[in-house]
DNA sequence: AGCACGCCGACT
DNA sequence: GTCGGCGTGCTC
């Protein structure tokens, strides 16, 4: 029946910047088409992977134009609907076409229709035995290069997945097994969700609650709990706690109290870095065995090999998976049983994308969770002003934890130290670290506590200069000074990667006198053994930790006391319970105090609020010295008493009175181009088609800028602030703008950012 | 985004 | 005389 009905097209999302959806025959042997079904397309002269957004009768594109869809992936199940939904609606926020935002949302697994057959398929591995491990190295002849990779493939990893291996060698699998009889590998077999089982869960979802029961809650804490549980519908939680008041307890009874109302049940749990993973990985693990399967815990971050995302992707898609860890790209997961989010450290900036689609992940949390009418918790020391806002307004249930959850940790003292006072009377210092700084850590060295020194700025030294003419080091590339690298021996541009031998002596003058000046970690690392004698120092930063998973061990280090005085940058701020820090240090902070940027001191004192956090935890009393030139200034005042809301609330004054967000929305046009003149003229073509535009009058354009670091590898680059006290009206413009910023030409690159950050 | 076509400078 | 630069235009 219906034949006259056959939806016969298709309208596909492609991954390209065009919003439209292209039509395609659909091939009438394939399963029946529906929304959510990913299909191979040819799309000019190539293949393409779309998604299928709507599914018609009948086609407006002409006959000859149309062309038929060439692969249907049928393993994976459809999309739905409300992911569908969510995709949409970031599309339309951030002013993207569907597919751009749809597919790189997928795993990398799903977008190639090449292992599209095997993507549900059971896992077929082998893991070496420690007989295998002591054989295998020198089994092998060196002349067989090949078995002798696939021996180091399996080696290296531990265990080997049988796809993976036959990618390395196609008769991987005779030679596996001939290893199996020798005793050398074990064979696994899984199938895909088979480990799925809720009525498992609804049995052990007490003995959770019951596990819970033995962590003794605070009263606050009892009562957030109970808020979040008793919620109905959309209810968005501003969890407000100071570090080390146990928000993460709170988040794992939320979590058993929902798997034990609702067995089925999806959680979508979110943290601001990969390096926060582990800890919370395991915490989750180790509350939640023998309530769920092992894999009914999963995490997402860029960091897991592209196979293992695909995997832990697919299970939260086919519901075996019921709580997902992960980063911001986390987010778009597909969880069609979802039923709670949490947001962890929801002020924190690494929640916006800073490239491509330029979302807030903490925004689109909020958003599945009115979407889908259910709870999300955002967790936060120091929340963002605008979730702060949203409380004061009654749009957020604010709840409070005011106190250090482990009985005897209190809230560090601390102490601001004058610089300036430290100078005028004479009293020594080295390096930049003050006399009563390098007190306090010889103090702690000789009880056996351990020290942090936090500095935001890597390196050795942000400049090198000449004394003599004033020559300054900077980068070719870009309007920027280099930053040297002393264990490296290099000048290295942080902006580009730009990097050079340190020259003996002035370029320009010839003078050797060539000095670095100001400091970064490596330099305080340097300054720190003869500041400190005999004290074990480590440094931790985006250079010591570039190998991957190299933090995770220097971290270990930290916690086995191997060393007496951390030295970091905002790496070693969050997040990380140190049980012996009972000091911490913080070095150069005034520079955001005059940044241009209005959310500077937000920022700040976040940071500042965080790293105060690493020190007294686990009842060492903690001390928090805070080197500055502006003792006097409101922000070091409202830190030093722990003043999070007196700050907000000023803040959020100063932000009323000068018009910035959260009273008003932006949006942010960046062009790139060959010349800087290229790029102001493509943004005041760009700021006068956007005066003409009929909602001219509810939105308004700044002038357009240069950027701070005006060039980039040799690209100028500059921006149009465009902002409205009404996000409808900004967004209906910026809609109507966008076609005209297609037509103008002359500039390299440009893009639009919905709510950016940094400004 | 890719990938073509198309029209002007330095090379075998 | 070509090879190749990137400006412009199109993809159901």
């Amino acid at each position: 029946m219906g034949w006259a009905m056959t939806p016969r097209f298709v309208r596909v999302a492609l991954d390209h910047p065009l919003t439209a959806l292209y039509d395609y025959r659909y091939p009438p042997d394939a399963p029946a088409p529906q929304p959510g079904i990913l299909v191979r397309v040819p799309f000019g002269r190539r293949e393409a992977v779309g998604l299928i957004f709507e599914v018609s009768a009948h086609s407006e594109v002409p006959a000859n134009k149309l062309r038929d869809v060439s692969a249907v992936c049928a393993s994976c199940p459809p999309l739905s609907g409300q992911w569908l939904d969510l995709v949409g609606f970031a599309a339309d926020y951030y002013q993207r076409g569907l597919g751009e935002v749809a597919l790189p949302a997928l795993p990398q697994a799903l977008r190639d229709p090449a292992r599209w057959e095997r993507l549900l398929a059971p896992e077929e591995r082998y893991r070496v035995l420690p007989a295998g491990r002591d054989a295998l190295p020198d089994a092998l002849p060196a002349r067989a290069q090949v078995l002798r990779r696939l021996a180091q493939a399996l080696l290296e990893a531990t265990e080997l997945d049988l796809a993976d291996a036959r990618a390395l060698h196609p008769k991987a699998a005779a030679t596996l097994e001939s290893w199996r009889e020798a005793g050398w590998v074990e064979y696994e077999r899984v199938e895909f969700g088979a480990a799925r089982s809720a009525a498992s869960a609804v049995a052990n979802a007490a003995e959770a609650s019951a596990r819970s029961a033995l962590h003794q809650l605070s009263d606050e804490q009892a009562e957030a709990v109970e808020a979040i549980l008793e919620s109905r519908g959309f209810a968005p939680f501003l969890l407000h706690g100071v570090t080390g008041s146990g928000k993460t307890e709170v988040y794992l009874r939320a979590l058993a109290g929902l798997l034990e109302r609702a067995p089925d049940a999806q959680a979508l749990v979110l943290v601001p870095e990969i390096n926060l993973t582990p800890q919370f990985e395991a915490a989750f693990r180790t509350r939640f065995a023998g309530v769920l399967p092992d894999d009914a815990i999963v995490t997402l971050h860029s960091g897991l090999a592209e196979g293992e995302r695909a995997r832990h992707w697919l299970a939260a898609h086919t519901e075996r998976a019921r709580i997902v860890l992960g980063t911001r790209l986390a987010v778009m997961a597909s969880l069609p049983r979802l039923a709670m989010l949490v947001v962890d450290e929801e002020h924190d900036p690494a929640y916006k994308q800073q490239e491509g689609l330029r979302y807030s992940a903490r925004d689109l949390a909020v958003w599945r969770a009115k979407q889908l009418e259910v709870p999300v918790v955002l967790g936060s020391a120091t929340p963002s002003l605008e979730s702060w806002w949203q409380a004061e307004q009654g749009r957020y249930t604010r709840l409070t934890l005011s106190r250090r959850a482990v009985a005897e940790a209190v809230l560090p003292s601390i102490r601001l130290i004058d610089l300036e006072e430290e100078r005028r009377r004479g009293r020594a210092s080295f390096e930049g670290l003050s006399g009563p700084l390098i007190a306090a850590m010889k103090a702690r060295l000789e009880r056996g506590e351990q020290s942090l020194i936090f500095l935001n700025r890597r390196g050795y030294a942000p400049v090198l200069s000449c004394d003599a003419c004033g020559w300054v080091a900077g980068c070719p590339r870009c309007s920027a000074y280099v930053v040297l690298h002393k264990p490296e021996r290099a000048l290295r541009c942080h902006h580009c990667g730009w990097e050079s031998r340190i020259p003996h002596s002035c370029p320009d003058c010839g003078n050797v006198d060539i000095a670095p000046m100001g400091r970064g970690t490596q330099r305080i690392e340097e300054a720190l053994a003869s500041a400190v004698p005999g004290a074990r120092v480590l440094r931790i930063d985006a250079d010591s930790t570039r190998r991957k998973g190299s933090a995770q061990a220097l971290f270990s280090d930290v916690h086995a006391g191997e060393v007496d005085i951390l030295v970091g940058t905002q790496m070693v701020a969050k997040g990380h319970d140190f049980q012996r820090v009972s000091l911490v240090g913080v070095m150069n902070a005034d520079n955001a105090l005059f940044s241009h940027d209005f959310r500077a001191s937000e920022r700040l004192f976040a940071q500042l609020m965080q790293v105060s956090g690493r020190a007294g935890r686990a009842g060492l009393p903690g001390e928090v010295m805070v080197q500055t030139r502006y003792p006097r200034h409101a922000i070091y005042h409202a830190l030093a008493r722990h003043d999070y809301v007196g700050f907000a609330n000023s803040q959020i004054a100063e932000r009323r009175d000068a018009h910035l967000p959260p009273f008003v929305y932006q949006a942010l046009l960046r062009a790139e181009g060959r010349t800087l003149e290229a790029a102001l003229a493509f943004l005041a073509e760009a700021a006068k088609a956007l005066a003409a535009m009929p909602t001219a009058s509810r939105v308004m354009a700044y002038d357009a800028v240069p950027l701070t670091i005006v060039k980039v590898m040799n690209v100028h680059r500059a921006q149009l602030l465009v902002e409205s006290s009404s996000r409808a009206a900004l967004q209906a413009t910026l809609r109507a703008w966008l076609p005209t910023l297609r037509g103008l030409r002359g500039v390299l690159r440009w893009n639009l950012e919905v709510d950016p950050l940094d400004i």
